[in-house]
RNA sequence: GGGACUAUAGCUCAGCGGGAGAGCACUUCGUUGACAUCGAAGGGGUCACUGGUUCAAUCCCAGUUAGUCCCA
């Protein structure tokens, strides 16, 4: 027996351990079955599950479950990255707490404890992952830091590095001095500050006059090594060729005219720091400037910052600069200003423009045969216009600094020789041989001490996971991948570095077919979920709560194309009332027995109502399809939503109880338990990839099946005689008409009228009289009579219409008479101006010359309609 | 500054060249064996604004307004 209420809980962790167990989620290399192959996007090794992991997963399990069904090989790609920075701060607050440093440890030591606590902690996420009910293929589960991976990494670097597409160079690097490491354009965040503009004079050399500088950083001018003006700004003419004397520093530095000096800001002119500043770094380089460093790795000034200022943090830098500027009288005045300044994205510190030498790929390059196959189609977006996105990257595309001064990650495979000539080899046997070629000897030789970007690792998980550069099985049958699932934040991150690298080192062949890029999941405000706003729904909390199958459904009826999705709690409530409306559902039909398949001939059912259920089935099996083949998953789920809770439970079910309740008509009796159990099924095989686990544990206790639903085939279409009109749909008009009557006039439930019905065709009639029963029974009535054409009521009725059929129920004087005149004049009034619309589109020769004839035909149906309608309320309007 | 997106019921959002939809909320009524986490019925919209294309525009096009996001 099934219970009263599910436990969502209980069935959660029984039906995951048996999925595990049965090998569902296994792909198999070996099948001849077609692969459908999706590549997990490896959440960060310290990472904790949150809502937008809940959407994202939930989508990629409903294709893997959907195409698992549809008889393919599938694969889903599960694994963790190991989050250089993110997972090495985590492991030094940890050694904080027992007053231990990396740096006390020592590298090895260092990388050692960070094993451990990968092993203790790390990858929670992939247990909070399981609680959702994701089926990936856990025994391929990778890590980017594993040594199949870590091979790939240095194999890529390796020939990258020999192809000239990796190469060191000193450089602007963003300097994260809060980290000490140097981080990628994509990791710094633009944010808007409240600043100021300062501005002060630079006295001219050999004159009185002073040159006004304004800037936002005042403390960088103890690196400024010139001044530029606009080589059109009037104001500035007469200076060429001279030379300020930088206050403090009393350097001379040039004057120089460059189309970057804005006339309009600040005064025109603006000095010039070019180790310091990306723009300046430019002007720079076009002038050959010096460039002067200022700041040591922790932004505090070093020793060419000028006396006094050695050893200060750039911030007190600041300060001292400006209060000496003051003393001079240099100082001019301050302005309130809002500006952007980049900031680090883990450490939120502001970010250091600084020079140095690290390692670059040429992305441009690269990028090239990536852009290419998206333009050609190779690999689509969907929605397709964020393409857009990906394009006005990659043609913007700027140099990928890859080196981190960090311990956690793997480690540069490059070597310096005592001359500093660089060796990168596989591994240091050898470099030590190719040094050995060079130099004509052996040579000591020191590794690089800093690893790779996590995302340079990411960036192979397509191929890196499936043995590359083994040439496997997996690599020959998986790759390339179906489609990549992610949001948008992570285009450029990832999609487009993974396009790349797939492209590059796969012969070309893109990494994934399709990307789909979903909605981010903010709160029921449109605020972007953060703990600091106290705003974050925890997927976790809320599937104890309203258990997972609740909450996916819920995602996926919201995951919309093209638009965020503002959650809210009471939503997910809402959609854990479908779950247990299904769960009644099945109970009623195991309380009558509806519980196996009798061998009854679906392709010969003989009652109309079991009929309607099929054809409305055929119809939700091809939409469903049609929708997640299409990644419209709302529409997927809006439709099963209808179907099971509008179509079968309200309707289905009541009209099948009657049925079921009459034991003399057995045969009726035999089909309608046969088709209702079967549609049942199939249905919730259709609603098992978005709810898997109420599916599955209906599943095993309605159909004593032996096989798994995420085991079972998608459900095929029920073949029927479709040649005979089903009425069910007229039927179900003919109830609500009357429902609704009896509401408005407050008939009450124990009076059972007899209805008058006129004007009913033969095709109608018999639909009528073979559904009689149902109505008097839904409508709660006493009995249907038909009237002749002919026949002039005389009695006072109520009145209203469904298809050209014309419904009255006597009133025995029991009705107030003004009430109903109101009603019908208010009926006749809108009938009236419907009329008159279609009138004038039928009157128009235009609309009657050039529209489709169905459409014509339509509208002219449309008035025989309302013109029978509307000459029967004024018969009845006389009546009363 | 460049680009993308959005504007439809009180709220959250689907939809679409030819009859304005769903869920929630709201109103009225209703517990006799599937279900009150329920059932029945109902009210509620100038489809942001202006113009254009079309026989026909909420839908396509242009502009305006308001908002969101990405990049600089």
């Amino acid at each position: 027996m099934m219970d009263k209420r599910f436990d969502s809980n209980y069935i959660e962790k029984k039906w995951y351990k048996r999925w595990l167990e049965s090998g569902a989620f296994a792909s198999n290399n070996e099948s001849p079955k077609e692969p459908y192959v999706i590549m997990m996007p490896p959440p960060n090794v310290t990472g904790s599950l949150h809502i937008g992991h809940a959407l994202t997963f939930t989508i990629q399990d409903i294709l893997i479950r959907f195409h698992r069904m549809q008889g393919l090989d599938v694969l889903w790609q599960p694994g963790t990255d190991h989050a250089g920075i993110a997972t090495q701060m985590v492991v030094e607050r940890e050694l904080a707490k027992s007053n231990l440093t990396r740096h006390g440890l020592g590298r090895e030591k260092f990388i050692e404890k960070v094993w451990e606590w990968k092993e203790k902690s790390g990858g929670e996420i992939t247990n909070q992952l399981r609680a959702l009910g994701a089926s990936p293929d856990w025994k391929k589960e990778r890590f980017t830091m594993d040594e199949g991976l870590s091979k790939a990494v240095i194999s890529v670097f390796v020939k990258l590095y020999k192809e000239g597409l990796i190469y060191r160079d000193k450089r602007l690097v963003n300097w994260d001095p809060k980290l000490l490491t140097a981080i990628s354009d994509l990791e710094v965040e633009q944010k808007e500050v409240e600043g100021k503009f300062w501005y002060f004079k630079y006295p001219l050399e050999n004159s009185d006059e002073f040159l006004t500088i304004a800037t936002t950083r005042p403390e960088t001018m103890l690196g400024d090594t010139a001044v530029a003006v606009n080589p059109h700004d009037e104001r500035y003419i007469h200076l060429k060729g001279k030379y300020v004397i930088l206050p403090i520093i009393n350097r001379r530095i040039p004057i120089i005219f460059d189309n970057y000096s804005d006339p309009e800001k600040g005064s025109g002119a603006v000095k010039i720091t070019p180790a310091h500043d990306f723009n300046d770094f430019e002007v720079g380089k076009r002038h050959g400037l010096d460039m002067i460093n200022i700041f040591d790795a922790n932004a505090s000034i070093n020793e060419n910052g000028g006396e006094g200022f050695q050893g200060l943090d750039r911030f007190e830098a600041r300060k001292k600069v400006l209060e000496i500027l003051k003393a001079q009288n240099l100082y001019i005045k301050e302005e309130k200003i809002v500006h952007t300044v980049p900031h680090g994205d883990r450490s939120n510190v502001v970010v250091e423009p600084w020079l140095m030498d690290q390692w670059y790929v040429d992305a441009f390059k690269l990028a090239q045969p990536a852009i290419k196959a998206v333009k050609n189609k190779k690999t689509k977006f969907v929605p397709a216009n964020w393409d857009k996105t990906y394009f006005e990257w990659m043609n913007n595309i700027q140099p990928w600094c890859v080196s981190r001064q960090l311990w956690w990650g793997h480690r540069i495979p490059a070597w310096f020789g005592p001359d500093d000539k660089i060796f990168v080899e596989h591994n240091q046997l050898d470099a030590e041989k190719a040094a050995e070629l060079h130099y004509g000897k052996k040579v000591r030789l020191i590794q690089d001490e800093d690893v790779l970007d996590t995302w340079f690792s990411s960036a192979l998980w397509p191929f890196s996971t499936l043995g590359w550069p083994d040439n496997t099985k997996d690599l020959k049958k998986y790759y390339p991948t179906n489609v990549l699932v992610t949001g948008f934040d992570i285009i450029f991150f990832w999609v487009a570095r993974m396009m790349m690298m797939g492209m590059h080192f796969m012969d070309d062949e893109v990494p994934f077919k399709e990307v789909y890029i979903h909605a981010l999941v903010r709160d029921d405000k449109g605020q972007k979920m953060s703990k600091s706003k106290g705003n974050v729904l925890d997927p976790l909390d809320l599937s104890v709560k309203y258990g997972a199958d609740s909450l996916r459904f819920t995602l996926t009826a919201m995951a919309a194309q093209g638009r965020d999705i503002k959650l809210s709690e009471e939503r997910i409530a809402g959609y854990r009332n479908f779950s247990t409306k299904i769960w009644n559902g099945c109970k009623f039909l195991e309380f009558n027995e509806c519980i196996s398949e009798l061998d009854t001939d679906l392709n010969s059912i003989n009652l109309q109502i079991n009929k309607w259920i099929i054809e409305n089935y055929n119809q939700l099996n091809s939409k469903v399809k049609k929708s997640i083949a299409e990644y419209k998953f709302n529409d997927a789920a809006d439709a099963l939503y209808q179907f099971i809770w509008r179509d079968y439970c309200d309707w289905y079910i009541e009209f099948i109880k009657p049925i079921l309740n009459n034991a003399k008509d057995i045969e009726s009796q035999k089909e309608t338990k046969s088709v209702s159990i079967k549609i049942m099924k199939n249905v919730l095989l259709m609603l098992h990839p978005i709810m898997p686990y109420v599916t599955e544990e209906i599943f095993e206790n309605l159909f004593k099946s032996n096989k798994l639903a995420i085991s079972s085939s998608w459900p095929r279409l029920i073949e029927t005689e479709t040649s005979l009109k089903n009425g069910i749909g007229l039927t179900i008009d003919i109830v609500s008409a009357i429902r609704s009557i009896r509401v408005e006039k407050n008939i009450p439930n124990k009076s059972r009228p007899t209805i008058l019905f006129k004007n009913v065709n033969q095709e109608k009639k018999i639909i009528i009289e073979e559904n009689n029963n149902l109505i008097l029974n839904l409508a709660k009535l006493n009995k249907i009579k038909f009237l002749s054409e002919q026949h002039e009521e005389n009695e006072k009725s109520i009145v209203t219409t469904v298809d050209e059929i014309i419904l009255m129920i006597p009133t025995d004087g029991l009705i107030d008479i003004e009430a109903e005149k109101n009603r019908l004049s208010k009926e006749l009034e809108n009938i009236t101006n419907e009329i008159e619309i279609i009138d004038k589109r039928l009157n128009n020769p235009s609309f009657i010359e050039k529209a489709p004839p169905k459409v014509i035909e339509e509208v002219k149906t449309k008035k025989t309609i309302f013109d029978q309608r509307k000459s029967e309320i004024n018969k009845a309007l006389l009546n009363l």
